[in-house]
DNA sequence: TCGGCTTTGTGCAAACATTCACAAGGGCGT
DNA sequence: ACGCCCTTGTGAATGTTTGCACAAAGCCGA
């Protein structure tokens, strides 16, 4: 991910931390909402989001005073507030480039067109995948990557393809006018300034967690030890 | 995510965001030695690697003194020193349960099995997926999830399923013994304190991206009104 | 052997993030 | 109308991450 410098808490500049927590809290405020609760405190969302209420509330703080001491927040009101801050009060087309395993399972991911995002094409180069219908679009040529984005004014790419198309693609969707990837294609791309990539990477994740599972497993044994030398 | 305490520089305590990065470089030393690239110094590393080279110096610096100065790191040796560090020596067993579009993809994905990481079973709750074979393995019922995870001691499962039956796979895959799970449903999992959780979550990306476009738009217009006053 | 060139490894300071702890403020019962 | 209780919003302390800048150190050529 390609971070700006940003003032970090300039006039409106909200810390990156923060942004990254906004799309959790709203979610478990959607579900607080679908079960009707009407208010909610900073400790009870800071639960059902996973994390501590302190951390919450400074977050929310950002977005301006927008709780009632005593009360709490208004549920309604607060999925408003951090839609509108995370730019979800309007609408994202999205292109998919890829239509692999991962990019239909991608187009098929229920989530991704329900709040303000919009599949407007799932591109594919091989044109034995084209034309065949996922999730109710069809597949189209690569070739027309260009005309769908101006199109629908598409500003957000998802790069599903392989590690070696990656860059390629990369370089038509910014020349076409694209300023945030998505990228699962497991390599580092290079982009201008003014582009934003976030990457998410299966492979990472794992080996991430392998080094977790490692420790906790050298940990055991040292504790093991520990124990017979206290002793 | 879920941090234990850990000392962060203790005998053995490697920051959480080196850890993150290392597979990073990992990835990029593996590319290197395809190429026949025998060394490499900070700097180049750091460019493949899409990060400053002082902080990859610094990474580095946390798993042992592996460079020589005046020449740069053994790209072979380094990949040996890396991969030790993040448990890739050993074959991590894992267990997808969800074989729906997702669960598919990610049985499917190459990088996957690549290194160190084997797919013990691909499970599924839905009769109807059962059986059909999926990258060379078929889909077993999730009768079977503990059976497979005794019998091949897997410490790590994958949760693809919807975000309703997230938490329920989840207590039992702890409850059968996994202790690091990575998680593609959109839901917040609650655990034991012993347990490893990283999320990966598509809508989450998006969002977080959203923000960043829209604050360009913004950004784009407040830059032309200055252009305007200044001018 | 010695001096110069190059690159690592790290002390330090600044930026960023988290958490505690509490004052300020609003609602509610009496 | 008043005071109690609850919860927000935030100052301050602490912990983590980044990046500069440079000394320490290895290689090479003369």
């Amino acid at each position: 991910m390609s971070h700006r410098p940003m003032s970090a808490h300039g006039s409106h500049g909200i810390p990156e931390a923060t942004v990254a927590r906004l799309p959790v809290y709203l979610r478990a405020l959607y579900a607080l909402a679908e079960n009707g609760t009407a208010t909610v405190s900073s400790e009870e969302l800071a639960v059902a989001a996973g994390v501590n209420s302190a951390k919450l509330r400074k977050d929310l703080s950002h977005l301006g005073s927008y709780g009632t001491r005593g009360v709490g927040y208004d549920v309604q009101y607060l999925v408003y507030q951090v839609s509108r801050e995370l730019g979800l009060t309007q609408d994202w087309p999205v292109v998919i480039v890829g239509a692999g395993n991962l990019g239909r399972a991608l187009a098929n991911y229920g989530g991704f067109a329900s709040r303000g995002f919009r599949i407007a094409a799932l591109l594919d180069a091989d044109a034995a995948q084209v034309g065949g219908p996922v999730a109710s679009l069809s597949v189209r040529h690569s070739d027309e990557m260009e005309a769908v984005i101006k199109e629908h004014r598409v500003s957000i790419g998802v790069i599903a393809t392989p590690a070696g198309s990656a860059q390629g693609v990369c370089d038509r969707l910014v020349a076409a006018g694209v300023t945030s990837i998505l990228n699962f294609a497991p390599c580092v791309l290079s982009v201008p300034e003014h582009v934003d990539v976030r990457k998410v990477d299966l492979s990472i994740e794992l080996q991430i967690l392998a080094f977790h599972a490692q420790r906790k497993a050298a940990m055991g044994n040292s504790v093991a030890d520990a124990q017979v030398v206290a002793t």
